[in-house]
DNA sequence: CTAGGGTTAG
């Protein structure tokens, strides 16, 4: 079992063990602090001391039977109409289950009254007083464990104290809190926690994790550390469910150090994590996109023979997705298969969006193979995701016929996103006629438009110069109350460089409706009188205040704006602070043989900026008689999307007109290359000055 | 199914 997943995690794992930063280096900050809430006068000790001597005793060898962990303690339940069957019982009353004893069918039926009843306190007391006799403590927790809505449970548990029929013990306590959690009640959850702690009645490992499990679900993170803490404060030993819910809570607020500190110290304690604990693990990895984590989730997994099962897979998968890792993601995938777990849709919807973002458009469409030559199960996420996929490989007809395929599906049609991906796909296809009439077919099928829907469509429009079109389209999403995105910013502003005059006016009027501060920007860039301070302080701000991944498309875009309107002096401005913000790493690289400029990520016009500038420079460093490396290049990349190619061949235009010495390599597209020769003999012949003092 | 923990879209 262990061995079948190991061929995903034994890829490179000396590499990974370098990097990884071991959990027993981590600071353990969280346990200090539980150190601190310990009540002087109980002085019980500090986790760290409470755990040293089990550490000692159960970590090293042998069989642990005799750690709680083994043996947890199972329900007290008792189910007071099935009692233990003879063997000559369950011979002859095979089916005598309590659904048909009568005292059972009963309680049951009450319990249905209790559950239908109007939920005022009135209306519900009312029935209570018909209840047939009164409860044992067995029925009285059947009827509890029935209850639905926790005004009602909190009312019955009431009752249930007010009658003194028997000593309320800790499960009631927990039946009641399960209850408040569905409702999200921490507050009344709270309230009953004390209220233990003042009627002495025990709390244990299933009360606590239900606190702090309901904590959580109400998003108060801090409320759940603090009774975590105040358990430990009680010297109480976590149990495995208590580990992975406190876990969790430490993974959804990104504190890994957290996380692994507590992680440590329990395995350390003789905890033996199980599938859920790694699973919450691997989530939180695949959160903050940590692949060597997810290796060591892998690992710890294989050490401690843990098999996964379904979820797990599909957590880890996720989480590889989130670190961008496709062919790990691979080989567990088939790891899972020869372990004989089907996939369900939530794994294939996970391996899909992987090898989509990723571009492995040949394991996509293989998996998709076996998707279909197999049955495995199709879901409403798989279909949208198969779409995105198909956008994102640039399917078209796969696509088409996917979506045709959707509305013919009994269980759901295409949704927004469904359409979504249709428009992404026609978009940057550049195919304007579909993505329209898909417009159009959208309002007919009552199906809203998104921000992002819109965005592809105001995008597509803008390419093929259907101004009408697109603020028809841009004024129906505003009407519809769609609310631009810094993405439908971005876009407004790639697609106001395909305009000019009066249709310009047109776009930037939709800017001005999306963004009030981006279109004073570009009046601001305009007007002669602008210093460059004003324009540094407005950018910045702008940029601060926009998503990190609308950023650069923002700085590309203006300056493409201001070289349309020949304000070559701003656009070298904006490329200026933009690189002083981290907008363009990696532009320039130095070796001591080559010189780099990488402008890959850059648009057309900010592409040509970059250029100058460098030749600027080079020029200044060969009439100052400098040194420069043998080989200079500047590299536009080949560009693998339809529309990205451009910049090689604008680039090559724009080289040539400045009759700059470089030429596009043979053997790489997107590479102009020149030599020191080359340049200064160029810069020479520019200003003969510089050939006359040489 | 019987008191507590983990997974799904740009």
């Amino acid at each position: 079992m262990a061995t079948s997943f190991s061929s995903a995690i034994d890829v490179n794992y000396t590499k990974f063990s370098h990097s990884f930063t071991h959990p027993k280096k981590l600071p353990t900050k969280r346990f200090k602090i539980s150190c601190n809430v310990t009540d002087p006068q109980k002085q019980n000790p500090s986790l760290a001391e409470q755990l040293k001597p089990l550490s000692n005793t159960t970590l090293s060898d042998g069989p642990k039977k005799d750690t709680q962990f083994k043996s947890r303690p199972k329900s007290t339940w008792v189910n007071p109409a099935r009692r233990k069957p003879s063997v000559l019982n369950l011979q002859r009353h095979k089916k005598a289950s309590y659904e048909y004893s009568p005292e059972i069918r009963d309680l049951k039926l009450f319990t249905k009254k209790l559950n239908q009843c109007d939920g005022s306190e009135e209306a519900f007391l009312a029935v209570l007083d018909e209840i047939p006799k009164l409860p044992t403590r067995e029925n009285a927790l059947l009827v509890l464990n029935g209850l639905k809505d926790w005004e009602k449970a909190v009312l019955f548990f009431d009752w249930l104290k007010a009658r003194k029929l028997f000593p309320i013990e800790t499960i009631f306590y927990n039946v009641v809190m399960k209850c408040l959690r569905f409702g999200r009640q921490f507050g009344v959850v709270e309230d009953l926690a004390n209220e233990m702690i003042d009627n002495e009645v025990e709390l244990d490992n299933i009360t606590y994790s239900t606190i702090i499990s309901c904590a959580k679900k109400c998003g108060l993170s801090d409320k759940a550390v603090e009774w975590f803490e105040r358990m430990y404060k009680t010297g109480l030993m976590p149990d495995e469910v208590t580990y992975s819910t406190v876990l969790d809570v430490y993974a959804k607020l990104g504190k890994v150090e957290e996380a692994m500190s507590l992680y440590e110290r329990g395995r350390a304690s003789g905890w033996e994590p199980d599938s859920i604990a790694f699973s919450v693990l691997g989530r939180m990895y695949g959160e903050a996109g940590d692949y060597d984590g997810i290796r060591f989730v892998l690992q710890e997994m294989k050490a401690l023979g843990v098999r996964p099962n379904l979820v797990l897979y599909n957590t880890l998968l996720e989480a590889l997705g989130k670190a961008g890792k496709p062919g790990l993601a691979r080989s567990l995938f088939e790891d899972m298969i020869d372990l004989g777990i089907t996939p369900d849709a939530k794994t294939l919807t996970a391996l899909l969006k992987i090898y989509g973002k990723k571009r492995w458009a040949q394991d996509a469409l293989e998996l998709w193979g076996r998707m279909k030559a197999n049955a495995w199960p199709m879901d409403f996420f798989l279909y949208n995701t198969l779409l995105n996929m198909c956008a994102d490989l640039g399917l078209e007809e796969e696509a088409e016929g996917l979506f045709k395929e959707m509305k013919g599906l009994q269980n759901f049609r295409p949704d927004s996103w469904s359409y979504t991906a249709m428009l992404n796909i026609y978009g940057s296809g550049g195919n304007v006629d579909k993505a329209l009439e898909l417009f159009e077919e959208m309002a007919k099928s009552n199906v809203s438009l998104n921000v992002m829907g819109c965005t592809c469509l105001i995008q597509c429009l803008g390419r093929a110069k259907k101004i009408d079109d697109l603020v028809r389209v841009y004024e129906f999403a505003m009407a519809r109350g769609v609310r631009p995105d810094d993405k439908l910013c971005g876009c407004l502003l790639s697609v106001a460089t395909y305009f000019e005059g009066e249709d310009l006016d047109r776009v930037l009027n939709c800017l001005e409706q999306a963004s009030p501060k981006l279109f004073a920007f570009i009046k601001l860039l305009d007007e002669e009188d602008t210093v460059y301070g004003s324009v540094k302080e407005t950018f910045k701000s702008i940029l601060n205040n926009t998503a990190v991944e609308a950023r650069r498309p923002f700085c590309n875009c203006l300056i493409d704006i201001c070289r349309k309107r020949n304000l070559q002096e701003r656009a070298h401005e904006l490329l200026y602070i933009g690189s002083e913000h981290g907008l363009y790493p990696g532009l320039h690289t130095k070796t001591s043989e080559e010189w780099c400029l990488n402008v890959r990520s850059l648009s057309v016009g900010a592409a040509q900026t970059a250029f100058e500038e460098w030749v600027e420079s080079l020029t200044k460093i060969v009439e100052r008689k400098e040194a420069l490396p043998e080989l200079l290049s500047a590299n536009t990349g080949a560009g693998t999307h339809k529309y990205s190619q451009g910049l090689a061949n604008s680039f090559d235009l724009h080289v040539k007109e400045i009759a700059a010495p470089f030429t596009q390599s043979e053997d790489k597209a997107g590479l102009f290359v020149a030599t020191k020769e080359d340049i200064i003999s160029w810069v020479q012949s520019k200003s003969p000055a510089v050939a006359v003092v040489a």
